[in-house]
RNA sequence: GGGCGCUUAGCUCAGCGGUAGAGCACUGCCCUUACAAGGCAGGGGUCGGCAGUUCAAAUCUGUCAGCGCCCA
């Protein structure tokens, strides 16, 4: 007995094009608008990644910004209110090197601003030197027609972020915001500029962080080299870098190495250029390493900056911010030598050189005044280079930015423990790269496409700049650009004139700005009462990569400025390799965006791929398992209009095996909460996927024709409440994962979007069944499937009779369902028989 | 050299103290009116090696090996 069709369900279901129309309708419905009325309580705060801008995206970014929407579409549905803005970073070296590729241009600081400028058509193999103001200008727009393009991804992929809080990382409430923090600091002393020697890439032309650094082995030669004792025996040190030989300013040896013991304090002089070294004692000196003593130069490497410092010698430094050997004047202050002439003369064929020419040239002045003691030895050994760079970094001595860090490594420890990790290992990494610090971090960068340092310096009356006499802006003011802002107190045409002042003209590293993207997406510049009710935020996921990058500048940004952590949560992804478990990179060619599988199998199936991805699990890609995604999906489409096309009158749920079915599911819905509560969304699908498909191949298959009214109107209205409860509870399960294909048949039956559903709870399932019913119904009803399935004839063929040997509790379940059993087996006659579990079947 | 993680069916992985699991791939069967770009069923593994704890170990401990990542 059907009663009329209630529900609005298309004749031919289909997955296709549904990701254009739920969009559409998300966004005109507001589905993920952020209600800033609701309490601090209710609020699910996510601190998302703002991906690097480049115009493509990866698909390990497609993986993690998933599982970042799971939870929060969980979160959601449990009744939370998500605040989820997505950023961009697009300042910062990748879009200075793109737009210089795409344009055909280069940035030159000192030409004027052309408002007329237009690049090219094409870009011209010699690069157009343009001012750096038009070369911003056209940072922004590459960047601006990127973020589009990258957003159309994202939303496609059905990231439920709030498309209306979207930032980036060079906009002005970024700059305010930094640069804000930036006085902060500077104002209670966190920040501060110093002249030393810093990690410096020679092709950039910038200076480099340690989270920027990378080692590579590379081949070098070990060289040995006697340096001469002026009241003692003379003395041979090992080095890679004898081109440093003029830049020696001591030798060093382990204090209680008793080799050298006798020597320390005691002077020697150096090979062709003869300045007057003395010997140290320091405990970084290995005895093991070479010779047992080493040169000190300025600077070859970080520990010749902590000997410089530590041992107050003097600086020598050779090596020009381009990389060259600069001119240096023998006799000169600070460039002593026994035989000047004879130093200048070898000195001079240097300059101009790079260091592997000068060491090359050294070499062989070396061996011409025989002080090279044998042949160099060929060795591989690591070396430094900046992440992206192509030649080893040098350590030039120039003015930067730090952030105090070193004096804070156990307050950073501290931050990292009252944050939860997911998975927890992952602190680990976390307190590894603390516990390694060596440099404070350094933050000014010699570029043009960042935030500026909101400061000028004061130019005496004799034209020297004063970097001590620092102007600053008031807050208020903020953003500022020192290169076109003119600083309180001063006009324009003082720029650069004895008596007036000159902007400080570095850049931030990307890092010093998105190390605030709380601060930036809670809007903490303008909206304290957002800020107030959004910070500390609940998650920040990212990629363990960037663990000893953004994660822990955030923390420091936000134990400085706001004496907290930055959020409770980190949810770690994986990174992504290609189908042979290769990392995939621009060179190799094996770059695949997200977009090309979203196209191919649809954002619930990519989807369902990523949500196999375990927190901090790396994983890859993996077309099978889209497949799978996508078949789920139209199973999915099928179930519910199955389901919903046959229902007709619901009653009271009376049978017991729709009562054991809905415990089943209540335990399915208990151990998904617990498992997404535990960032475990992978179990969560599992579970949900499991019991689905058990409900589709047994517990559908069991009440067909009961449902249809085959034992009368009551059976059947149990069954049909039986069928919607559990087909709601199993599509709202599956809305975090797949939200396109939920959303759709959500739709033919319910009201309002099933995003806002509240998630099923175990209660709204407690009807008291038996969950053992289903299964061991299944297990005889499986039998069944085998024998007829052995035998070679349809699962629809009719049984003539069917003989169940179990126990006798099992037996007694059992016979509470014999109808249904003989329905969906298409079985005349069920005996019943205590023994050793068999199930015979007779075929008609 | 140090740290962390991984090692279970051909592949991708789950299980983490009580008689080896899933999906894919493979093989066979079924065009069952929700689903043939489908369904049902089947074969296939001494759970990396060794030693130990235990009545019982893929599961705990130690050790070794291989792979990966992070840091020197």
């Amino acid at each position: 007995m059907k009663t009329q069709r209630k529900y609005e369900i298309p004749e031919k279901p289909t997955l296709e094009g549904i990701e254009a129309k739920w969009m559409e309708r998300w966004e005109a419905d507001g589905i993920f608008r952020f209600d800033r009325s609701k309490g601090r309580d209710e609020i699910f705060a996510v601190d998302t990644p703002p991906p690097t801008v480049s115009g493509s995206l990866h698909v390990g970014s497609g993986m993690s910004y998933t599982h970042t929407d799971l939870i929060v579409r969980y979160q959601r549905m449990r009744g939370k209110e998500p605040f989820y803005p997505m950023g961009w970073d697009d300042n910062g070296l990748p879009t200075e090197r793109r737009v210089q590729n795409f344009f055909g241009v280069r940035c030159d600081p000192s030409l004027p601003y052309d408002p007329e400028f237009q690049p090219p058509p094409t870009a011209s193999d010699v690069p157009i030197a343009i001012s750096r103001p038009n070369f911003i200008e056209l940072c922004s727009r590459l960047t601006l027609e990127d973020e589009k393009v990258m957003e159309g991804v994202w939303r496609e992929l059905g990231l439920s972020v709030d498309w209306s809080m979207t930032y980036a990382t060079i906009d002005e409430r970024s700059r305010c915001i930094s640069q804000k923090s930036f006085l902060r600091l500077l104002d209670r002393g966190l920040a501060y500029q110093a002249e030393g020697g810093t990690y410096w890439d020679v092709d950039y032309g910038s200076a480099v962080a340690q989270a920027e650094l990378e080692d590579r082995e590379i081949a070098g030669a070990m060289h040995r080299v006697r340096f001469h004792g002026l009241e003692a025996e003379d003395v041979l040190i090992e080095t890679t870098r004898p081109e440093l030989i003029p830049a020696c300013v001591a030798l060093v040896a382990h204090p209680d190495d008793d080799r050298f013991k006798d020597l320390f304090d005691s002077y020697v002089s150096s090979p062709l250029f003869g300045s007057k070294l003395p010997i140290k004692a320091h405990e970084l000196a290995d005895p093991e390493k070479g010779t047992g003593i080493a040169m000190i130069c300025t600077f070859g490497d970080t520990t010749d900056v902590q000997w410089w410092r530590e041992l107050s010698l003097p600086m020598r430094s050779v090596i020009l911010p381009d990389g060259t050997f600069r001119q240096v004047t023998w006799g000169e202050e600070g460039w002593d030598s026994l035989d000047h002439d004879r130093a200048q003369r070898y000195y001079d064929d240097l300059v101009g050189l790079d260091s592997k020419r000068a060491r090359r040239r050294v070499v062989e002045m070396l061996r011409g005044s025989g002080d090279l003691v044998g042949e160099p030895q060929p060795i591989t050994h690591s070396v430094k280079f900046y992440e992206r760079g192509e030649r080893p970094l040098e350590i030039v001595t120039s003015r930067q930015w730090y952030i105090k860090v070193l004096d804070f490594k156990e307050e950073f420890i501290q931050r990292g423990r009252e944050v939860d990790w997911h998975p927890d290992f992952m602190r680990v990494r976390y307190e590894d790269w603390v516990n390694g610090l060596n440099v404070d971090w350094g933050i000014s960068r010699q570029r043009y496409f960042g935030v500026p340092f909101p400061v000028w310096y004061a130019i005496s009356d004799e034209g020297t700049v004063d970097y001590e006499k620092r102007i600053l802006p008031d807050e208020s003011k903020l953003p500022v650009d020192p290169s076109t802002d003119v600083p309180p107190g001063y006009a324009e045409d003082q720029r650069g004139q004895p008596g007036g002042f000159i902007g400080d003209p570095d850049v931030m590293d990307t890092w010093a700005t998105s190390a605030l993207t709380p601060q930036i997406g809670g809007r903490w510049d303008d909206d304290p009462e957002l800020f107030e009710k959004v910070f500390p935020m609940d998650l920040r996921p990212q990629g363990h990569d960037i663990i000893r990058t953004w994660l822990f500048v955030t923390i420091v940004r936000s134990h400085f400025e706001h004496d907290s952590v930055p959020w409770k949560n980190a949810a770690i992804s994986g990174m992504v390799t290609d189908p042979d478990r290769k990392k995939m990179s621009k060179s190799k060619g094996n770059i695949v965006t997200p977009m090309h599988y979203i196209q191919q199998f649809g954002s619930d199936a990519f989807r369902y791929w990523a949500a196999g991805g375990r927190p901090g699990m790396d994983g890859v890609v993996d077309e099978g398992q889209m497949k799978i995604g996508r078949r789920l999906a139209i199973k999915i489409l099928n179930a519910s209009k199955f389901v919903l096309s046959q229902v007709g009158e619901q009653g009271d749920i009376t049978e017991e095996i729709d009562l054991s079915m809905l415990a089943v599911l209540g335990k399915v819905v208990e151990d998904s909460t617990t498992a997404f509560d535990n960032y475990d969304y992978t179990r969560a699908l599992d579970r949900t996927e499991t019991f689905f498909w058990t409900f589709c191949d047994d517990y559908l298959e069991l009440v067909k024709a009961r449902s249809y009214g085959s034992m009368g109107a009551g059976p059947a209205a149990s069954a049909n409440r039986a069928l919607t409860t559990a087909l709601s509870t199993i599509q709202r399960l599956f809305a975090p994962f797949m939200p396109y294909v939920t959303e759709e048949v959500w739709s033919w039956w319910r009201d309002g979007s099933i995003h806002r559903a509240p998630w099923p709870t175990p209660q709204e399932l407690q009807t008291g069944g038996n969950p053992e019913l289903l299964d061991v119904t299944g297990e005889v009803l499986g039998e069944i499937r085998r024998k007829k399935s052995d035998a070679k004839v349809s699962l629809k063929a009719e049984v003539s009779s069917i003989r169940i040997r179990d126990t006798k509790p099992r037996l007694d379940l059992l016979g509470r369902t014999e109808g249904d059993l003989k329905a969906a087996g298409n079985i005349a006659v069920i005996e019943f028989e205590e023994g050793e579990p068999s199930v015979d079947v007779t075929l008609a």
